[in-house]
DNA sequence: GTAATGTTTGGGAGCGCTCCCACGAATTTT
DNA sequence: AAAATTCGTGGGAGCGCTCCCAAACATTAC
C-alpha cells in the first residue's frame, strides 16, 4: 500500500520504490542497506528515485524482519535529588544520544523516579522488547543487577566500573585513580605535606578509587598516611564537604584533596569561615572539573573527566557488542586530566 | 516461530501462547489488547498462560501492523552550555519519561550538541518515522521550525509557549506573567517602591512574560515605570546578573526582580561586593525556584515553576491528541508559586 | 569451444502482530 | 415457535521490511 499525500507527505515503501525505478523490492533493499552486489548503475538509479521522494525504511517493519530495532536502552536508575544537582548525567546523556545518533541508533529512556515504583519499573525495563542493547548509567550496581542483565541476554554496558563480579561485566570508566593520584602528586610537588582528604559516597568505586590514588600518591611519596587526615563521611554533597573541612581544620592540614568539586568548593568556603586563604594557608584539589570549578574564589584546580567521551564509548562499545565484532566483556578506562588553577 | 529458552529466556510470540491455551491467536490478541468481546473464561484461561511464560507482544511487529508505536520523541534544540548549567531540562526529562513509562510509552531522544550538522540532525528528527508524535523542549522555536513540524504530519507539543502562531500550535508551559506578577507584587507589599528587573534573554516568550508581569505589577500600584530600572542585557546567565546588577546600584534600587535564580544569586554577590545587604538594603526575588535558590545566603525568595508536571502534562496532551480525543491546539499553562524565603 | 565461477537480479517465505470478516452459539425479540 | 440480534471465536490478509535461494547473465579458466 502507499498513498502518495498522506498528511502532505510522501510515504512510499521499499514496494513502490522498486516499482519507480524499475527493479524489484529486493534490490531497492540491498540498495538501501549498502549491500555490496548492485551493480553501479542500478544503484544510482535506485539512489535517485530514493532521494526524490525523500523515502525512509519503515523502522518497525525493518525491526520486525531482522530482529534488531537499532534502538538502545539508557538505564539511569538514580535518585532524583542527584539529577538536580549534578550535570554529570545531562552531559552523559548528550554523549551517548550524540553518538547513537551519529551511527543511526535512536536511545530510549528510562529514569527511576521517587514517584515510581521500582520493581514494576525493573520489570519494565529488563523485560523489554525493544532496545537491542542497554547501557546502564550508573556506579551503583550490584551483583542481583548484573545478573538480571545477564539474565536479560542481550548485551550491555555499564558506565562507571561495577564493584561486584567486574571481571566477566562490560563497562567504560574514567581514570579515577589516576586522576587522584596526579592531584596529590601535584600538591606534594608544591611543597605541601600534611595533605587531607574528603572522600566521596561510600559503596561507589569512584570514590574507592579516588582514596586509592590519594593512598597511592602518599605511599609514593614517602609520606605516612594519617588516618585522621582522611574524612570518614564525605558522600559528594555540598554539606559533606563543609563538615568534612571542618574536622580537618583541627588537625593543621595544609593541603586538601576532595573528592569531587561540589565538596571542594564547600570546603572552601569552610575554610574562608575558618578566617583562613586559599591556596596561601590550605591548597584545595577537586575532582570533576564541573562548571562550579570555575567560579569558585579562587578558581579551583581539578580533575577533568571526559564525560561526553564516556558516553561515546559506551555506545561505541555496545554496536561493537551488538554486531559481534568484539566479545564481552567490552571494558575500558578513560584517561583523565589536571586543570591547574589558583586553588593549589 | 518460537524457541522456548533463548539465552534462558522465554521468548514466545502470540501464536505459541494461543496454541499453550488452546485458543487463536484472534483472541490472545483480544486479552493482551483488553478488548471487551471475551469472556471472561477464557480471559483468565489466557491470562494464565500470559503470566506463567511472562510473555510480552513484540513491540516491532505490533507498531509495523497497527502502524503506532508508542514511542514518543523528545527533541531538546538547546546549546550544550544550557545544558551544562541548568537542571531544568534534567528535571524536565524526568518528568516526561516517568509520565511517558506509567502509560506504556517509551520516549526517545533527540539532543542537538555543538559538534553536530545542525541540519541534518533536523532532517533526521522530522524524517523520522518511529516515533508517533513528539515533545519539543525549547522556547525557542520560529515559524519556519513550527511549520516543518505542522509538515511532519504528526502530533507535538512545544513546551514552552513560542511567539510565532502559537494561536495554533499545542504548548504547555508555566505562568511566567503571573507569577511574575506575584513576585513584584510581593516586594511593594514589603514596602519597597524602587524596584529593578533584571531582564531574562531576549527572544523568549519566558523573558518576555516575566518582564510583563514586573510591568503590569507596577501598573496596578500606580507605580510609574523607570526603564533605567530595567537591564536591557539580561539572558539568564550568571555573568548577566552581577554587570545587570552593578548597573542597578546606580539607581539606588531598594528591591530587584531576577528574571531566574541564577541571576538573583549573581545580583546578591554584586551587592555584597558593594558592601550593601540583603534583604535589608536591596531585597531580591528570583525565578525557577532552583537548588541555588536554597543555598544563596540569605535563601533566596523565588517562584516554583511545576517542571515536573511540564513534562507530564506534555506527555499526557501529546497522547490525548495521538489517540484523538483532544483536538489540537492542546494549550495548558500550569500555575507557579511564590515562594518567601529570607532575601526579602 | 565448453565448463566452471562470479555477479546481479527477482521472487517467495516469513518476522509477529492487528484488524476485518464470517460463522456458530447464546440470547433476545417478535 | 421462528426470526433477529448480540456475543465469542477463528482464520485470512496484510503491515513493510530482510534474507535465502534460484535464475539469468557476465566473466574467467581450461
Amino acid at each position: 500500500m502507499s498513498t502518495d499525500f498522506d498528511n502532505g507527505f510522501t510515504d512510499l515503501n521499499l514496494e513502490d520504490i522498486a516499482r519507480l525505478s524499475g527493479v524489484s523490492r529486493s534490490t531497492v533493499s540491498r540498495v538501501v542497506n549498502h549491500h555490496p552486489n548492485v551493480s553501479e548503475i542500478t544503484r544510482r538509479k535506485v539512489l535517485e528515485v530514493i532521494e526524490r521522494y525523500n523515502f525512509k525504511p519503515h523502522p518497525a517493519a525493518r525491526a520486525l524482519a531482522s530482529q534488531r530495532s537499532n534502538i538502545i536502552g539508557i538505564l539511569i536508575p538514580h535518585i532524583v535529588s542527584d539529577l538536580f544537582t549534578d550535570p554529570f548525567f545531562s552531559i552523559l546523556l548528550q554523549g551517548i544520544t550524540t553518538t547513537a545518533n551519529s551511527v543511526n541508533y535512536s536511545p530510549i529512556l528510562w529514569l527511576t523516579s521517587a514517584t515510581v515504583d521500582e520493581s514494576a519499573f525493573y520489570d519494565q525495563v529488563f523485560n523489554d522488547r525493544l532496545a537491542d542493547g542497554m547501557i546502564v548509567a550508573s556506579a551503583t550496581v550490584n551483583a542481583s543487577f548484573i545478573k538480571r542483565l545477564d539474565q536479560r541476554g542481550k548485551p550491555y554496558i555499564i558506565i562507571g566500573r561495577p564493584f561486584t563480579a567486574y571481571e566477566n561485566t562490560s563497562y567504560v570508566d574514567s581514570e579515577n585513580e589516576q586522576g587522584a593520584r596526579m592531584m596529590v602528586e601535584h600538591l606534594i610537588q608544591q611543597g605541601r605535606r600534611r595533605i587531607g582528604m574528603i572522600t566521596g559516597r561510600s559503596g561507589l568505586t569512584s570514590s574507592h578509587d579516588r582514596l586509592q590514588g590519594y593512598i597511592s600518591a602518599l605511599q609514593n611519596a614517602d609520606i605516612p598516611i594519617d588516618m585522621r587526615l582522611i574524612t570518614p563521611a564525605g558522600d559528594y554533597s555540598d554539606a559533606s564537604g563543609y563538615t568534612g573541612m571542618k574536622l580537618l581544620l583541627q588537625h593543621r592540614v595544609d593541603a586538601v584533596f576532595a573528592a569531587n568539586d561540589v565538596m571542594a568548593a564547600s570546603a572552601m568556603r569552610a575554610i574562608k569561615d575558618a578566617s583562613l586563604s586559599v591556596p596561601d594557608d590550605i591548597a584545595i584539589g577537586g575532582f570533576d572539573d564541573m562548571g562550579i570549578a570555575r567560579t569558585t574564589e579562587p578558581p579551583l584546580t581539578t580533575i577533568q573527566q571526559p564525560i561526553t567521551q564516556l558516553g561515546d564509548y559506551a555506545v561505541r562499545g555496545l554496536i561493537d557488542l551488538l554486531e559481534g565484532r568484539v566479545e564481552p566483556p567490552f571494558q575500558q578506562m578513560l584517561p583523565v586530566k589536571l586543570i591547574v588553577r589558583q586553588s593549589t
